[in-house]
DNA sequence: GCAAGTCCTTACCGTCTGGTAAGGCATGTC
DNA sequence: GACATGCCTTACCAGACGGTAAGGACTTGC
């Protein structure tokens, strides 16, 4: 039972698996209606009917995708907010994985831009139901670092969050416009954007932290200056 | 020939207009692929190939769509970074502009937003050829208020203009997703998330500007703090 | 050996797409 | 009256779309 049903099963989540892969890069670049299943099916390299047989329909594909997205942050949300524990090491740990989900795969950003164009009444009940306890729970960590005056006092804390998630799906997504577009030299396009990502995200929330481009060096120095009154 | 041809004109440009105005709606909603041409045929109250009669082209339509939103920035850019005098002034005139822009009618940050999935290499030509120079522009207008100390040291100004262009444009193409996500009270939910948005704009430009939510109330005060040392 | 089930193929279906052909109907010109 | 032009109609087309039917090749369980 075991070796032989782990050969089968290896056999067809390879094709499985690699739909979802293709299919996400082709939704990304095209999306869900100018993607058609001919396309997924010769990026797989089987005939459109073998992806069906895995899914049963091109609705089915695209929930596929978005799983994949989301069961990233149903693991590392949790990981994350319990393993940082001071302020800035939380803000760091959760802003840090944002950007390095995204921009891994900036493919991952520009599906969900799309699903937030393309069916906003289906990202919001997700919002509603999953996304809200998390965003909710890191809500409560900024009131609590306001009230020891780390943070400006007149963030709302929600509002924040989301600006910044919106900012950090959009930066990766649409990064080979704006970057390239005003860039020649491709070395240094992308360190100045992400660092400017970065710092917009920071100065906005923590006030007059100067210099703290680089989370490594400033590390060390840029929590003790304001202590709780 | 004057009044006759004003009259045939006006008629003209009656269904070609509200073709323009249809073809926005439809493609912000639903997008350039999942907008038929018999869709906006149906909502300008016309046949399809009426449409075609004033349009060669799905795609000349699309072009008409992006032309309306380009042309207003034609206009209003050169008359505001003349207008505006100081240099908070001119945050507020330009931040404010494009805010009210996009949010006036959040269709055309849809439809910037799906150009930018769907079409990144137009949009960079674009980019490159008419935005770039008013984008260095008031990137000069920040270098200066930097060396008059009234601004952040470490701002990058292009990518911090490109990253507030995009949060604009994102947060109101996206403000039905998430203000009704996580407000229940309608009447809140639009102050909440524009104050916050303006607020990180400015409180990552401006360093220690307290209280500084409305514009108007804090016009006065917000700028005789930091003097030029 | 053989029925059952999985995985995948070719062939096909109805539907919808952007775009065209051809003509009706006004208005204006000579 | 003949003719041209602008605006719009119905009828139509070739191609692409998502999805289905039917069956072949192969493995598994008995």
């Amino acid at each position: 039972m075991s070796v032989q049903m782990v050969a089968a099963r290896a056999h067809e989540n390879d094709v499985r698996a690699s739909t979802v892969v293709e299919a996400m890069r082709l939704f990304a670049a095209h999306g869900f209606e100018g993607t058609a299943l001919q396309d997924i099916a010769d990026a797989v390299g089987v005939s459109k009917p073998a992806v069906l047989h895995h899914f049963p329909s091109k609705e089915h594909v695209r929930q596929a995708v978005l799983d994949e997205i989301l069961s990233h942050w149903n693991e590392a949300l949790p990981r994350l907010l319990l393993a940082a524990t001071g302020s800035g090491d939380r803000f760091d740990a959760v802003f840090g994985e944002l950007y390095r989900f995204f921009s891994n795969n900036p493919d991952r950003a520009r599906v969900v831009a799309r699903e937030m164009l393309d069916r906003p009444g289906e990202l919001r009940k997700l919002l509603r139901g999953s996304v809200k306890p998390w965003l909710g729970a890191v809500a409560g960590y900024i009131r609590a670092g306001k009230e020891r005056g780390l943070h400006y006092a007149d963030v709302d804390e929600e509002a924040y969050l989301i600006h910044i998630l919106l900012l950090v799906i959009t930066a990766t997504a649409s990064a080979t416009v704006t970057s390239s577009a005003l860039e020649t030299d491709p070395r240094s396009r992308h360190d100045r954007y992400d660092r400017e990502l970065a710092r917009i995200a920071r100065a906005s929330l923590f006030p007059s932290v100067p210099a703290a481009l680089n989370p490594k060096k400033a590390a060390g120095d840029s929590r003790k200056r304001k202590a709780p009154r």
